[in-house]
DNA sequence: TTCGTTTTTTAACATAGGTGAAATTTTGTA
DNA sequence: TACAAAATTTCACCTATGTTAAAAAACGAA
C-alpha cells in the first residue's frame, strides 16, 4: 500500500500519465494476472482494492500486498524482466484503474525524464516499504501485525476476506480468528 | 545482495560516478553510520563486506542486509528522505567502497538521464530482492532460509559471525546453531 | 604457550503459531 | 424464509523457534 500522492505530483508526469493509460474497469474478483503468463501491465488504482498473492509450495493462499486508491499493482518481477508470473494479481472490490503496457511505459521513460525520475521515487517508496514489512516479520508477533494494519488500513479489513489479511500477515486464517478473539481482560 | 553488474551499465553512467564518488577505505567492525545520525552517504562497495543492521524493541542485533562488492550499501529511509537513520552501518571485514553523498547524487541525477534510469533500475532491483526476503520469511523456515543464503553467498558464512546471520535470517543464535548441528542421519 | 575474551554450542523448558477437523455464523439467492 | 454455500470460529493437539543459562570451543594478545 504506497499510495501516490498526487498533488505533489510534477504535471508534467501526469499528462504523460493521461497520453499513455486507458482506463479500465474491473468487476469484483476478477483473476487480473494469472500466475505462469508475462505480465504485461501496470494499474494505477483509481478506486476499488486489488491484491497481489501466490499459493506457496504447501498450497497456502498467501496475499503478498494489497492495493487500494492511488496505489501502483503489477507483478514487478514478470513486469520488468518480462517472464512468467508467479505471482497472481485478483480484485476484492469492483475496481477502476488506468492501465498501461510494458513497451508504452517503457516509450514514456525514453521521452520524459520527469516520468524517469517519478519511477525512480516510487521505486524507492515501495523498496522502502518492502524494507518495513520485512522488519515487522522479523520483529513483531502477528498480534502486533494484525492491530497496526487494522489501525494503519482499516479499509482493508472491511473489504478483504480474512484469509486474504491471515496470509499478508504471515499466519493462517485459524490464527488470525484466535488473535481477533482475544479481547484481553 | 543485489550486485552491480558493470558490464552492462551505460558507459556515461560510469563516467558520471567516476565524476562523483570518492574512493574511501573503512578497517574491519567500523561504525559508518549510527542510529539517530541523518545517513548522507551512499556507497558502492569495491571490496570487503558490510551490514546493515538495527536492535529490535528486546535489543536483539537484526541483520537487516548484507553488502559485497559491487552492492550499494545505505539506509535508504534515512537517505532518501534525510531523516534520522534507524538503522546502522558496519563493516564486517576491511572494505574499500566508492562514496556520494545525498547532495552530489541528487545533483547527478539532474545532469544525467542515463544515470536516472539506472537508478530507478537499481531501485526496482532491490525492491524485487526484498519482495522475496518477504515471501522467503512467509513461506520457508529457518532451516530453509539458512541452506539457501549457504547455497547463494557462501563467503558471508565465512566472513560474518553466526549471530549477524542468525539476525538476518529472522532466528536466535542458539536457533540457528542448532540448525547447524542438525546433519540429518 | 597460556590466559582471558569472544564466539559458538548444548540443553531444559516455554510459547506462538500451525494442523486438521468440526461447529458455528454469515451470506446470497431461490 | 429457508436453505445451501461460503466464511469464520473454536478446539485439541503438535512443532518450530524462543528463552535462559551454562559449557565448550575458538581466538588473540602478552
Amino acid at each position: 500500500m504506497v499510495a501516490i500522492d498526487w498533488e505533489t505530483v510534477d504535471p508534467e508526469v501526469k499528462k504523460v500519465f493521461d497520453t499513455y493509460t486507458k482506463e479500465k474497469t474491473f468487476p469484483k474478483d476478477a483473476l487480473i494476472l494469472d500466475a505462469g503468463s508475462i505480465c504485461n501491465h501496470l494499474l494505477i488504482i483509481k478506486s476499488g482494492l486489488v491484491r497481489n498473492f501466490y499459493f506457496d509450495p504447501k498450497g497456502n493462499d498467501i496475499t503478498h500486498w494489497f492495493s487500494g486508491p492511488n496505489s501502483v499493482v503489477t507483478s514487478p518481477p514478470s513486469f520488468f524482466k518480462q517472464e512468467p508470473s508467479f505471482f497472481r494479481i485478483e480484485t476484492l472490490q469492483p475496481t477502476v484503474a488506468n492501465v498501461i503496457t510494458h513497451s508504452q511505459l517503457e516509450e514514456a521513460f525514453k521521452k520524459s525524464i520527469e516520468l524517469e525520475r517519478f519511477g525512480r521515487q516510487l521505486a524507492i517508496n515501495i523498496m522502502m516499504a518492502l524494507g518495513q514489512k520485512v522488519i515487522d516479520l522479523q520483529t513483531k508477533t502477528a498480534e502486533e501485525r494484525y492491530h497496526e494494519l487494522l489501525f494503519q488500513y482499516p479499509d482493508i479489513l472491511q473489504q478483504a476476506k480474512l484469509g486474504h489479511i491471515a496470509g499478508y500477515l504471515g499466519i493462517t486464517q485459524q490464527s488470525l480468528s484466535r488473535i481477533r478473539g482475544n479481547k484481553k481482560v
